[in-house]
DNA sequence: CCAAAAGTGTTATGTTTACACCCATGT
DNA sequence: ACATGGGTGTAAACATAACACTTTTGG
């Protein structure tokens, strides 16, 4: 592995990155193809070592950029996966990030030097991952589900505006309960967290739905 | 340092326990002094470095022990201090922990092998501390806000039951508002989250307070 | 009998829930 | 014209906020 490098020094810091992103209306999680052994041809979530001179967070920036091509991107820490033999050749701590895209606006780059493939894959699809990422990734989709309760949320996930039925699809399915549609509605915007932009949007037939956005000037709210 | 014991490896971990308490209605914190060089008769919250071959709470909880004699506590993980050079001699992170404790039930020891005494602070008049302690414990307070809100933290604070006043009081303090003691009471009786013993408890003068105690049966909620 | 702190009740306002009907689109 | 999914309104239940009076104790 990577010890030969002087910046790393002997008890391990690793950072992994779960990225997600709304494609019609899904959740998805970005996941990367392992060139290098262990695990070569492997899915996993995109990460390494950190560095002894840098932050765990900006750690967990370099990685994705030099992994996945991602940058200016807010990270929001998850938690420290300490299992002690989680990896076989020395104490490993992983350090776990969240972090939320426009998947219209990022250029996922599909082949780096440790990387031959990256792609978008659904949370409720997700294949046998390198390392212990599976049990990772459940943890982030958990603090996913407690982000989403909070209404700035919004802003990350559409910047470019939304319509409430997409957006209430999120909510039901991060979530997994189920929530009125009309009363969802309501609550958004009576207590002033959207906004009408007074613009539609047309999906396959249907009728078109209204694009609201989300309210810069509200405080954040808790929203169940 | 204790660099030399086999057990600690290059890149250092810490890990920091800050214990509160309620006494008289006051919220308080556990410091100990220490008896070692760097910051020999300083104050310090009571912690040390992870061994590689244990969990970090599990660290910290043998740390605890330790240095105060707590044992059978639970910790919550309240975040990761990572800056570069919080360290002179190495790269150094430090785990922070929150317990809570029952003052009436724990036995401090105010003398071990590192440290000269331990006692409890108000956390409105803490002194300076070894290390990076003080903004590790501004960090912590800020973290038990959002603890105090959930309500199962009642359990843990009052494991014997409470008064309404007496917990009126720590919400205030905690969370830095007034709160009407009308309505606070009602909430925590109108949803079922505390139950009324039929004992009552006297404090020095003035009219005898009910004791009540968390419902079991209860889910979380949260509360503010 | 007074001060201090605990207990109780009411009303107004806001939030959440439950539920039924109309509207715009593509086929 | 109809099926599909989007938009709207209303009433009941519940939660919160604001506020005043009574009760028990020690001194």
């Amino acid at each position: 592995m990577e010890i030969k490098n002087p910046l790393y020094k002997n008890i391990g810091a690793h950072v992994i990155n779960t990225v997600f992103t709304i494609d019609k209306g899904e959740i998805k999680v970005l996941l990367i193809k392992r060139n290098n052994e262990p695990f070569k041809g492997k899915w996993a979530l995109p990460g390494g070592a950190m560095y002894n001179n840098e932050l765990i967070e900006e750690s967990a920036k370099r990685e994705l950029k030099e992994k996945t091509n991602i940058t200016d991107i807010d990270l929001l820490f998850v938690g420290v996966e300490d299992k002690v033999d989680r990896s076989p050749l020395l104490r490993m701590l992983a350090f776990i990030y969240i972090g939320l895209v426009d998947i219209e606006k990022v250029n996922i780059l599909k082949e780096t030097n440790k990387t031959i493939d990256a792609d978008w894959f659904s949370i409720n699809n997700i294949p046998e991952l390198a390392y212990d990422h599976n049990n990772v990734l459940l943890k982030a989709i958990e603090k996913l589900k407690d982000m989403i309760i909070s209404s700035n949320i919004l802003k990350k996930l559409y910047p470019n505006g939304f319509t409430i039925p997409e957006i209430h699809k999120v909510y039901e399915e991060i979530l997994g309960i189920e929530i009125d549609r009309r009363n969802f509605r309501k609550k958004l915007l009576t207590q002033n967290i959207i906004i009408d932009t007074n613009e539609t949007i047309n999906f396959e037939g249907k009728k078109p739905a209204k694009k609201y956005k989300f309210n810069e000037e509200q405080k954040d709210k808790r929203l169940f």
